[in-house]
DNA sequence: TCTGGGGTCCTAGGACCC
DNA sequence: TCTGGGGTCCTAGGACCC
């Protein structure tokens, strides 16, 4: 996404002035929010494991708390892994004051001696996180007019009606405060001139860090970080830079735009503005989701395809039931099958017009995992894309409310008229005014062609 | 890094149309 | 038919992000 439907031209029309973008991230936000339910971890190791559970050793760490890195614990690492470097703390149910998060104790009293640091492993609870990032939400969006939401625990404001630069430090830090004190739970927070750098802001200070970036100083601002800290910049294009010679975003802003251009197509001259500190993506709210999957890995990698007929039969039920929860019908059904070491392959059909039929969605997504049946494999995934929404729809990003009942935090409570109508009418106004194009509001959902594709990559939340 | 789950965007080739 | 140019849609894969 960059600069094509929503955003203008650079000097055209009022834009010229300058955009205050603020960049929310939330500091390794799953650790945090075990903390608010169980206040004994705070200042403790902290881990968080997705697809892990109590006493076992599969999985990777979802979020590690600071003392938890200091340990060599990081993200996306395997479980195992992490337990070496920081051994899980034994835990007696006896001291537990009766923190209601009731688990079923019993993997303590195992061998080993006390003597050196051990954390806490806690499985991924995502609907308890998302009950807390409601709370957030609900705070920014009070602080701004413009919202985008990236994740559960990240968000940019465009808040240039809100507050000037000369007191936008002040603005930010109130925002911060706000978090802390109605939610519990730390954000870091970077304030720019655009997205881009606003980001790389929020980053810089982490834990609780409030860092603010003046219009004009932007170029300087980033020169001396590392490549691979600009957005959109991962390991392999990091990789292919420094064989280029190109090690800081100054080495960037001052490369030839043309070798750029030419090694990386459009991608190389957009990531070249970045470094200069040079972005006018405006901030438009979240939209709504392009596609939806579902997918699993299989503990060790089989050959049998009953086996992963059965997995892919679930995930086909899971996809159509999030699809159906979310009013979304689909017109593009897919697989995704991973087989050794890592090579991602997806299959997808297209109908001729939008379904709601899950057993359609079992039906086609089988179909296309026949090509599969003699390969090994390590995981597999259902995808429906193409996605056209009823109605009724809203429920802004997360289809599943149901937030748990542990309503004792203190809740802004005033979520509700602002997330909820608001879509219709006023975000096209957003990112369509140049466009001149359609506008019955529902319609511009499919001039932007989302694709099945492909994605692959992992790595998880935190930062 | 041996690897989890959920997304987005971009590119390239082929089919098909005028 | 072999001859361009232009456009759209679909599929598959790659890279990246949290």
């Amino acid at each position: 996404m960059s600069n094509r439907g929503g955003s203008r031209l650079p000097g055209v029309g009022d834009e010229r002035e300058e955009r205050i973008v603020l960049h929310v991230d939330m500091d390794c936000f799953y650790a945090s929010c075990e903390r608010l339910r169980e206040p004994a971890l705070h200042g403790e190791p902290v881990v968080v494991g997705m697809g892990y559970e109590e006493g076992e050793e599969h999985g990777a760490v979802a979020t590690a708390s600071y003392e938890a890195r200091e340990h060599g614990v990081e993200s996306a690492q395997a479980i195992g892994k992490a337990l070496e470097r920081l051994p899980q703390k034994p835990e007696d149910d006896s001291t537990d004051a009766g923190s209601d998060d009731g688990d079923e104790g019993g993997n303590d009293a195992d061998e080993s001696e006390e003597t050196e640091a051990a954390g806490y492993y806690r499985p991924v609870d995502i609907e308890f996180y998302k009950s807390v990032s409601t709370d957030v939400r609900a705070i920014l969006h009070d602080c701004a007019d413009t919202v985008r939401e990236v994740s559960i625990d990240e968000a940019y404001l465009d808040v240039t009606d809100r507050t000037a630069w000369n007191v936008a430090e002040g603005f930010a830090r109130h925002v911060k405060n706000r978090i802390e004190r109605e939610v519990g739970v730390t954000a870091s927070v970077g304030v720019a001139p655009n997205m881009s750098a606003a980001k790389i802001a929020s980053d810089h200070d982490k834990p609780d860090g409030l860092v603010v970036v003046e219009p004009g100083t932007t170029r300087e601002f980033l020169a001396p970080l590392d490549v691979a800290e600009i957005h959109g910049i991962g390991p392999v294009t990091a990789r292919t830079l420094r064989e280029m010679g190109i090690e800081t975003a100054g080495d960037l802003a001052d490369a030839d735009l043309r070798v750029l251009a030419d090694r990386f197509g459009e991608r190389g001259r957009e990531l070249y503005h970045r470094a200069r500190g040079d972005d006018d993506r405006r901030v438009t709210p979240t939209g709504r989701p392009k596609s939806l999957s579902r997918e699993s890995a299989f503990t060790d990698p089989t050959t049998d395809s009953e086996e992963k007929r059965t997995r892919v039969n679930t995930l086909a039920e899971a996809v159509a039931e999030r699809a159906r929860d979310r009013n979304a019908m689909y017109r593009t059904i897919g697989v995704k099958v991973v087989t050794p070491p890592f090579d991602v392959h997806t299959r997808a059909r297209s109908i001729s017009g939008p379904v709601d039929d899950p057993e359609l969605v079992e039906e086609v997504a089988l179909d296309l995992l026949a090509e599969f049946d003699d390969d090994t494999v390590r995981k597999v995934g259902v995808r429906v894309s193409n996605l056209q929404f009823t109605e009724s729809d809203q429920t802004s990003l997360d289809g599943f409310d149901a937030p748990k009942p542990t309503e004792n935090r203190p809740r802004p409570s005033q979520s509700r008229d602002e997330s909820m109508p608001s879509n219709s009418s006023e975000s096209n106004l957003d990112s369509d005014s140049t466009a001149g194009a359609e506008s019955t509001d529902e319609a511009d959902e499919r001039n932007g062609e989302e694709e099945p594709s492909r994605d692959g990559q992992v790595s998880l939340t935190d930062f």
